[in-house]
DNA sequence: AACTACTACAACCGCGCTGCG
DNA sequence: ACGCAGCGCGGTTGTAGTAGT
């Protein structure tokens, strides 16, 4: 017998948020801080099931959360975790404190596949190995990596840093708001979506994005996603995808590119992880000598990309 | 201008995990 | 030990907006 659903109570709205409704769950969260969801329909009169309430602020409301179409970085980043990871949205989102894991999960649904698929299927990828090949080696590393981290994860290791990387350190933390500043990003966001909700055109939204991207990246000279996107070329799209030297450099110029409100957000938001965001405490970790014994041959996951596509 | 197809993204659904009584 | 409730996560759906004809 499965579990009732928590939603097909009568007179249980659904569908989009309005901002009325955005308003009430925002200043209720102000005043009682997140979490015990189920309290919050009924004291905020809300006709919502708690778990929408709980969506809503997760994905949309949630302080520090950046809008917008995804940096380049972002994108590689996603495409490695991604391959290292899984389908694991939330430890995905986790590397990418602005983003949620449903936004990282929209965006890897609706671009990156296409885009993987696409560069897969090119003449190039069977220039120097076949794409079944290229497919099963790279299945082959993703599975050690994968050993590696379930064997370190078993490891009684004291100093090790990933469990500080868990999805609970990060955006999880605002269940407990420290009050004041906080919040005033959730004030902002509110602000940004009734601006939204007032006057929505494809032109305005299509500045902000722009202009959003213009403070968020700083080497991308107008290359975004979009319509563009179809006719873009293909040593473009190859170094776009994994044309980056490491994760360390890739990663510092991701810390370096986001902007000062965002920066000033994910201190705020994010004290537990500290300021350079650790993919490529990830990458040491599983490189650290005694865990994994395929040391060089993890090295080449991030680079043999590199060497076959292009060789 | 009207219609259709496609895209992007917000929201929903269902399952599994965890904590508590 | 067991059952229940709450929550988190990943997959899927619904719908608004856009492009193409």
């Amino acid at each position: 017998m499965g579990r009732p659903p928590c939603c097909d109570k009568e007179g249980v709205k659904k569908g989009p948020w309005t901002p009325e409704e955005d308003i009430m769950l925002v200043s209720y969260v102000q005043e009682h801080g997140a979490g015990n969801w189920r309290t919050v329909p009924s004291n905020t009169g809300l006709r919502r099931c708690s778990k929408s309430c709980r969506l809503r602020w997760t994905n949309y409301l949630r302080p520090g959360i950046k809008r917008g179409s995804f940096t380049e970085d972002e994108e590689k980043m996603i495409i490695q975790l991604q391959a290292l990871l899984g389908n694991k949205w939330a430890a995905i989102a986790s590397y990418l404190p602005e983003r949620t894991d449903n936004d990282i999960k929209n965006y890897w649904n609706t671009h990156l596949r296409k885009k993987l698929k696409k560069i897969q299927e090119s003449p190039l990828c069977h220039h120097s190995i076949s794409r079944g090949q290229w497919e099963k080696k790279l299945q082959t590393d993703i599975n050690k990596a994968k050993q590696a981290l379930n064997e370190a994860l078993s490891l009684d290791k004291p100093n090790l840093i990933l469990p500080e990387l868990k999805p609970s350190n990060g955006y999880l933390s605002y269940s407990k708001p420290t009050q004041g500043s906080v919040y005033a990003s959730s004030t902002e966001n509110i602000a940004r979506l009734l601006k939204g909700w007032v006057k929505k055109t494809p032109k305005l939204e299509q500045a902000n994005s722009s202009s959003m991207n213009e403070t968020t990246t700083a080497s991308s000279e107008g290359d975004q996603t979009g319509p563009k996107e179809e006719s873009v070329d293909l040593s473009e799209a190859y170094e776009s995808l994994f044309g980056f030297e490491s994760f360390e450099s890739s990663n510092s110029e991701f810390s370096q590119s986001t902007s000062p409100d965002a920066s000033l957000v994910q201190d705020e938001s994010k004290p537990d992880v500290g300021d350079h965001f650790p993919l490529s405490m990830l990458e040491n970790w599983l490189l650290d000598e005694g865990l994994v014994q395929g040391k060089e041959e993890l090295t080449d996951f991030s680079f043999d990309i590199n060497a076959d596509l292009f060789v």
